[in-house]
DNA sequence: AACACTTGCAACCGCTACTCA
DNA sequence: TTGAGTAGCGGTTGCAAGTGT
C-alpha cells in the first residue's frame, strides 16, 4: 500500500501531526522493492511522528501506527524506536560500573534473558544490555584468539600425519578423533560434535566468575580444539542446549538457592575439576580455596571505572585468562559454550543451589575490569603487559591465584614469589620466558618449540615431549606467523 | 590525507507466546 | 479448538564513528 498525499493530509490531521513531517518523514521509504514501509535509521521526524502518536494513544497498538498517523515504518519497528530511543525515562549513557557487575551476576543467573535483565535496571533497555554483553564476549573471544592452547597449535600442522598414523595403527585408542599425545587427548578438527559437560562445572566456579572464560561458545572452542584433555574426561551430555535453557529458567526461579554452599562443597573435590580442566588439583586447590574476595575489592585498578584504567597494560583478557597468561601457567582452560551452558544444565547436586556466593562479586570485578579494554591499554606494548600484569604490579592476581600466601608452593616446590622474581620478562614473552617458568610450573616446553617448524622428521615422540602435564598456552609473540590466522 | 580495520550501537529478522474472535 | 493478529524476545547484521597505519 503507498499512501496518497489525500491519504496522509487526512490522517495526520487526525492524529494532529503536521502532515509535512510525515512526508519529510516517508521521503526514504522503500517503495522500490514494493514495500510501503521504510527500513533503516530513525529521522527526527519520524521520532517526532511516533512520539505524537504515543502521547495520544498511548503505548502498545504499533501495528496502527501506520494507519494512523501515515508513518512508513511497520509496528514492530515503532515498539522497538519507542522502547529503546523515544521513552522517556530512558537512560542513556555508558553502564555504570554497578550496573556492569549487575549485569554479569544475572548473566550468570538467568543467562542471555536481557528483557529479564532490563527489567531489573530502570531506565536501560534489553537491547541495551544485550549490546553491552555481547561487546564484552566479542572481546573476549578476540583475547581467546591469541592464546590457543600448544596442543592446538601442534595439532594443526600435524594433523595430516596424524591421520595417516592413526589409519594404520592399532592403537587402543578407538576414537579416531582423538589424538593421543603424552596422555593428553586433542580433538581433531573434525571432531565437530562435542558436546560440554555440564557436570564438570562446579557452580563454585561459575559463581566466582568463571562464567566470564566460560561464555565462549563451545563452537568456537572446539574449533580452536580448546576442549582438548577436558574433553576426555567429559561425559557428553546429550541435553540441547536449546533445550536446557527453559528448565534452567524454571528451577532458577523456584528455588530458594545458595550456590555458595555448593561452592564449598565443591572445593572438597576440587580434583574432578582441575582434571577435566587439566590443571593440577594443587593449582586449583589454591584457586578455590585460597580465594580471599574481600582483599581483591581493595586492589587499586580492579575497581577503577572503565574511563579510569588504573593497570597499566593490555587489560583485555578476561581475568581468568590473564591470571594463565600472566605467569604461563600449564593449563588447558576449556571454555564452553557460556555461563548458560552451566546455568543451562538440568539441576544436579552441584545446580541445584545457585545463587552469588559471597567469592563472586570480587572475581566479577576481575572479570569485568578484564572485560572493560580502556582504549588508552591499546597504546602499551605487549611488553608493558607481561611486566604489569605480573602479580608484583597487580596484586589481585596473586590473590586470585595463591590466595593470601605469597608464599604458597608450586607443585615444584618453590614459592610463588620465587618463581615470579625469577620470571621476570624484561622483553616480551619469549620462549626463553617459558622456559626459565616452566620447569617451576611443573611442565616442560621444549626449546625445539621455539624454532619448530613441521617436518616429516617430528615423530610423535618428539612431539609428545613437548606436553610434560598439558596443553600450554603460546602468548601471540610465540607463535609461526604462519599460524596466527 | 587516505585507507584499513575495529568497535559499538541501532535496527532488523525470525521465532514464540499471548490474546481474542 | 483454531487461526489471525499482536507483542515481545533473543540473535544477528549493517553501518557510522573512531582508531591505527
Amino acid at each position: 500500500m503507498c499512501m496518497t498525499t489525500e491519504c496522509v493530509d487526512r490522517m495526520t490531521s487526525e492524529v494532529g501531526i503536521d502532515s509535512t513531517s510525515v512526508k519529510e518523514a516517508n521521503a526514504g521509504r522503500n517503495i522500490r522493492e514494493g514495500s510501503p514501509l521504510k527500513k533503516g535509521p530513525w529521522i527526527k521526524a519520524e521520532d517526532a511522528i511516533l512520539m505524537d502518536y504515543v502521547a495520544k494513544y498511548g503505548e502498545g497498538n504499533w501495528s496502527s501506527v501506520h494507519r494512523r498517523t501515515g508513518l512508513a515504518r511497520c509496528g514492530k519497528s515503532c515498539r522497538l524506536r519507542w522502547a529503546n530511543h523515544l521513552k522517556p525515562d530512558l537512560k542513556k549513557g555508558a553502564f555504570t560500573q554497578e550496573e556492569e557487575e549487575l549485569i554479569i551476576e544475572m548473566h550468570a543467573k538467568i543467562g542471555n534473558k536481557w528483557a529479564r535483565m532490563a527489567a531489573e535496571f530502570p531506565g536501560r533497555t534489553d537491547n541495551d544490555i544485550k549490546n553491552f554483553w555481547n561487546t564484552r564476549l566479542k572481546r573476549q573471544r578476540r583475547a581467546e584468539k591469541h592464546m590457543l592452547p600448544l596442543g592446538v597449535f601442534f595439532q594443526e600442522f600435524s594433523e595430516d600425519k596424524q591421520n595417516k598414523e592413526l589409519a594404520t595403527s592399532s592403537s587402543a585408542n578407538s576414537d579416531p578423533h582423538l589424538l593421543p599425545i603424552n596422555n593428553v587427548e586433542i580433538p581433531t578438527a573434525e571432531n565437530r560434535n562435542f558436546e560440554p559437560s555440564q557436570q564438570l562445572y562446579p557452580p563454585g566456579l561459575l559463581n566466582i566468575g568463571f562464567s566470564s572464560f566460560l561464555d565462549t561458545p563451545a563452537t568456537s572452542l572446539r574449533d580452536q580444539g580448546l576442549n582438548s584433555s577436558w574433553n576426555t574426561h567429559s561425559v557428553r551430555s546429550t541435553v540441547h542446549s536449546s533445550k536446557r535453557i527453559r528448565g534452567s529458567e524454571a528451577w532458577f526461579s523456584d528455588q530458594n538457592v545458595d550456590l555458595s554452599q555448593a561452592h564449598h562443597q565443591y572445593q572438597n573435590d576440587g580434583s574432578l575439576f582441575t582434571q577435566s580442566l587439566g590443571f593440577s588439583s594443587l593449582y586449583t586447590r589454591n584457586l578455590t580455596s585460597n580465594y580471599h574476595p574481600s582483599s581483591a575489592g581493595d586492589i587499586p585498578g580492579i575497581h577503577a571505572s572503565s574511563s579510569e584504567p588504573k593497570l597499566k597494560g593490555k587489560l583485555e583478557l578476561p581475568s581468568f585468562q590473564t591470571l594463565m597468561t600472566s605467569w604461563d601457567s600449564p593449563s588447558s582452560v576449556p571454555s564452553i559454550e557460556s555461563s548458560n551452558t552451566f546455568i543451562q544444565s538440568p539441576p544436579n547436586e552441584y545446580t541445584n543451589s545457585c545463587s552469588l556466593s559471597p567469592q563472586s562479586s570480587d572475581l566479577l570485578h576481575a572479570i569485568l575490569y578484564g572485560s572493560q579494554t580502556p582504549k588508552a591499554s591499546r597504546n602499551n606494548s605487549h611488553q608493558e603487559t607481561s611486566r604489569d600484569v605480573g602479580p608484583d604490579s597487580c596484586p589481585v592476581l596473586r590473590e586470585i591465584q595463591w590466595g593470601t600466601n605469597p608464599d604458597a608452593i608450586t607443585p615444584s616446590g618453590h614459592t610463588i614469589t620465587s618463581v615470579f622474581s625469577e620470571y621476570t620478562p624484561s622483553s616480551g614473552g619469549s620462549l626463553e620466558d617459558h622456559q626459565s617458568i616452566a620447569p617451576l610450573m611443573g611442565c616442560s616446553v621444549n626449546q625445539e618449540m621455539a624454532n619448530f617448524t613441521p617436518t616429516a622428521g617430528n615423530d610423535d615422540t618428539s612431539n609428545h615431549d613437548l606436553f610434560s602435564e598439558t596443553d600450554m598456552y603460546f602468548s601471540p609473540t610465540d607463535w609461526p606467523h604462519d599460524k596466527m590466522e
